[in-house]
DNA sequence: TTGTTTTTGACCTTGTTTGACCTTGACCTT
DNA sequence: AAGGTCAAGGTCAAACAAGGTCAAAAACAA
């Protein structure tokens, strides 16, 4: 399936890059023969945030894609945070959690202090309450994958 | 890209001269083999106010362009960014703010990492279009309130 | 068969480069 | 002065160069 080539393709050149690696959507699209959507579907549905890769990507001439393998070596304790939060998280239960990742030391203070910010009542007020766990959720989570790519 | 390397010449130029510099826009052209709007365009979209640079300019025989990179009070600063922010801001603009923070001074990098986290994309990605900038000016402001009333 | 991936392509948005034309200011001539 | 000349920089829109999105069709798996 192409699908999985071109991902093997993209593993194998992350590997000889060491982890971080930037690419050309239209130029890989024609060095395969394919339509240039399917490399974004590729890594849309191969190298997601939940298996540890950070995707940015440029637009306009000289544009590229960027991809980031992260090696989550440092925890499983960060990913299991990751997954405990589920798709939903009310304002306690967050802070409950913020507070365990300053007790274990996996965030200083002022990372706290903004972190807090990001996922509090007063951040989010905007938003129906129907969704707000549901945004804030997917706020804590970033915020989390961002910790596993960092140091 | 031609746009990155002219701009990262200028800064360059304006390390070394502290901060303010004087450029003159044909001159400049013709060294790098570039048609003059380029360099307009070039500090048009790098060296905006929104990233703390400040550009005045002269005309007629003799003119040039000024660039000066400008630095304020940390209040000042913050709080001339939270009413920047405005109730509604896209992604790039949202970054374009954050890098100037970091860049500055205000935050670190693990801060800026968490930070960027909560206004992504990514993280906002459930809320509906319509919603989602307004949003992410609420976590954004939040944010920045945090920096203030800490330290 | 039915539900899920994969594949394609049409269309959208963003960013860059170029060039034609406009405006301003300094200096020179009368 | 007044007006002309020329050397700057300013503006704007067109052409181009990416990547993003979305939905329909095709292929696959259960």
């Amino acid at each position: 399936m192409l699908t999985d080539y071109i991902a093997q393709m993209i593993e194998e050149m992350l590997n000889q890059s060491g982890g971080t690696l930037e690419l050309q959507r239209n130029e890989m699209a024609s060095r395969l023969g394919c339509v240039p959507s399917q490399i974004s579907y590729v890594i849309s549905s191969r190298f997601t945030p939940e298996r540890g890769y950070v995707i940015e990507s440029r637009r306009g001439g000289g544009g590229c894609i960027r991809i980031v393998r992260k090696q989550l070596g440092r925890d499983e304790y960060l990913m299991h945070f990751f997954c405990a939060i589920g798709n939903s998280i009310d304002e306690n239960e967050a802070l409950a959690y913020l507070k365990n990742l300053l007790g274990n030391g996996f965030i200083n203070e002022s990372e706290y202090q903004i972190a807090y910010a990001a996922i509090s009542g007063a951040a989010l007020s905007s938003i129906p309450h129907t969704y707000r766990n549901v945004v804030r959720a997917d706020i804590f989570k970033q915020m989390i994958l961002s910790l596993m790519s960092s140091k």
